[in-house]
DNA sequence: ATGTCGCCTCATAGGCGA
């Protein structure tokens, strides 16, 4: 079972990078996070084969699940906050692993409310992971984590200490899920592997230098782990024309 | 501070978020 994860930067403007990407690739799964507008294509993937739920609001945020096997889903929001109404998370489960897609709050700039909400929807995020590992679910959590968990998640520490996603205390917070048992399906793959990134700033010409940081993940439970075949980031959507800022990341499940 | 995208609107320029 192939399942991936990008980050599109808006679904209207990457549909066709979107289309191209599920004929070339043909992933089992993929989570889509930074849909940015309310009208889902779904028909359009209907007709690639994929059944698809989406979470979405205007202008902002908005996370779908592609599937080609049955999509049952389980929630739509995260727990712990009845107000909070961004549209960053999605719960279901197919063929018998329970996925969850996230778009979790950039956070910058740092030391505003902006910030706050990143730290509290993480250790939202904390609780449920927590609760999901005492039900002893298989679980994949995948999508954009917007954490660098180490240094040698970017190019250069140096150019990202005063980004949020680089900050002590949402790197705290993303090892904390780690060390409640779940696997950093790249990391554990590629250990001590550093230049490998799944986000190049579009400015300065970041992707052909290189200068980007490695923020999309898939976080599996034990269980999954141990059916984990490969995870590999696709950078051939970024190279493309138009690209979104984010390129596919696509774990391989025995 | 800046760079670049994509969204939106008291819209064809500017603000916001990333």
């Amino acid at each position: 079972m192939k399942i991936a994860s990008w980050n599109v930067n808006s679904i209207r403007a990457r549909l066709d990078h979107v289309t191209a990407w599920l004929k070339e690739r043909q992933p089992d799964v993929l989570l889509m996070q930074e849909l940015k507008q309310t009208e889902f294509p779904a028909l359009v993937f209907k007709e690639l084969g994929y059944e698809s739920v989406a979470v979405t609001q205007k202008a902002y945020n908005g996370v779908a699940i592609l599937s080609r096997y049955p999509i049952e889903t389980i929630n739509t929001t995260l727990a712990g906050d009845e107000q909070d109404s961004h549209a960053r998370f999605l719960e279901a489960t197919i063929e018998g692993i329970r996925v969850v897609n996230i778009y979790l709050p950039n956070g910058n700039p740092v030391g505003t409310e902006k910030f706050a909400y990143k730290l509290a929807w993480m250790d939202r995020l904390h609780k449920e992971m927590t609760a999901w590992r005492k039900d002893g679910l298989p679980m994949v959590v995948g999508g954009d984590f917007n954490v660098i968990p180490e240094d040698i998640d970017c190019h250069k520490p140096a150019s990202w200490i005063h980004d949020a996603l680089f900050q002590p205390e949402p790197r705290g917070r993303y090892r904390a899920l780690l060390d409640l048992g779940y696997t950093d399906a790249f990391r554990s793959l590629h250990p001590g592997e550093g230049g490998q990134f799944t986000f190049w700033d579009y400015f300065r010409q970041s992707f052909e230098h290189n200068r980007g940081i490695r923020i999309d993940h898939f976080l599996l439970s034990p269980d999954v782990a141990d059916r984990l075949q490969s995870c590999v980031i696709d950078l051939g959507p970024r190279a493309q024309p138009k690209p979104s800022d984010h390129t596919p990341i696509v774990v391989e499940l025995r």
